[in-house]
DNA sequence: TAGCAGGAAAATC
DNA sequence: GATTTTCCTGCT
């Protein structure tokens, strides 16, 4: 099923998909291809048009939208967080870049196992995790699988998913299956929530457990904000609490700076990540998320030059 | 709050 | 080829 999709607001696929926001989509010349939805989608961007084609019918034009959040009125969201000179820079860099809307279950799943990992490496553990227990299909002779579902996941042996490769994650993944296959994570109402409810309720207890072991503040924030429409939520993982430290002094509190300073090492305490976070909402506003991905590219490409 | 373990692969030296 | 780092959380 081919199909165009007219933009008719910024967007640049390339940056929006190599973000690390998600971990199912690759290169193959000029073409991207995903797996979205139980099916694969494959695009290419010409100008202000989305060539799109998609393995199933059930995916279209207002599907392709609603995913990447085309509806967004980015130009008014960037103008919004352009709140200084560090970030008006990352913004006109990777202009286009979109936070885009993401399977709840798949996008917490993705996350509880990037925990000390780097992309490729998540995206290795999720194929392996697919390979094994999603449904198989077919598109243009390649053999593609689909993301599993909680139940899936939650039936096998932790040690069976160990043998996808995902070490100590593996009895996070399987407990997390297993709550959201129980119905312990209601997402439509992470969904419908402000966002300090969202997480809260993300990260609540039940009957004096931990709902979700594996899943802190900042797993939490990008389930958030990939997936249900936080654009608030600010994950903090290391390239950002670096940049921060850079780029943003202020905002950060004296102790914690001077520690990154001296170890290089940024891990946070809980009571750091709330309090940082929080001051960076404060200081981008209601789309500091967006703000989050801009620095996140411009962290990492800085890095590399 | 601080310190550490956890497993394996990528990045770096 | 060894060492360090890696989109972190849970436990003590």
């Amino acid at each position: 099923m081919e199909f165009t999709v007219p933009l008719g607001s910024p967007f640049s696929l390339e940056h929006t998909l190599v973000s690390g926001q998600t971990f199912r989509w690759a290169k193959r010349g000029d073409w991207w291809y995903g797996v979205v939805g139980g099916g694969v989608l494959k695009a290419k961007q010409e100008g202000d048009l989305l060539k799109c084609e998609s393995s199933s019918d059930a995916f279209r034009a207002p599907g392709v939208s609603d995913y990447f959040r085309l509806g967004d009125d980015l130009e008014h969201v960037l103008a919004s967080i352009s709140k200084d000179a560090t970030i008006t820079r990352a913004v006109e860099r990777f202009y286009g870049l979109r936070l885009i809307r993401q399977d709840r279950w798949e996008c917490l799943a993705s996350f509880v196992l990037a925990t000390n990992a780097n992309i490729p490496r998540i995206a290795k553990m999720v194929e392996a995790v697919c390979r094994r227990y999603g449904e198989p299909f077919e598109f243009e002779g390649e053999t593609y699988h689909s993301f599993p579902g909680p139940d899936a996941l939650a039936r096998t042996g932790a040690a069976d998913l160990r043998g996808c490769g995902l070490g100590y994650r593996a009895p996070f993944l399987k407990k997390v299956a297993s709550s959201v296959a129980r119905g312990d994570v209601d997402f439509d109402a992470v969904t419908s929530l402000p966002y300090e409810e969202a997480r809260g309720l993300l990260l609540k207890e039940l009957f004096g457990e931990k709902v979700l072991l594996g899943v802190g503040p900042k797993v939490a924030d990008c389930v958030l904000l990939y997936s249900c429409g936080k654009d608030e939520a600010f994950p903090i993982d290391v390239w950002i609490a670096r940049a921060v430290a850079r780029s943003y002094p202020r905002l950060m509190a004296k102790g914690l700076r001077e520690r990154l300073k001296r170890d290089g090492k940024a891990r946070l305490g809980a009571g750091e990540y709330a309090r940082l976070s929080a001051s960076l909402r404060r200081h981008f506003g209601r789309y500091a998320g967006y703000a989050q991905q801009y620095l996140y590219m411009a962290a990492r490409s800085e890095e590399l030059s």
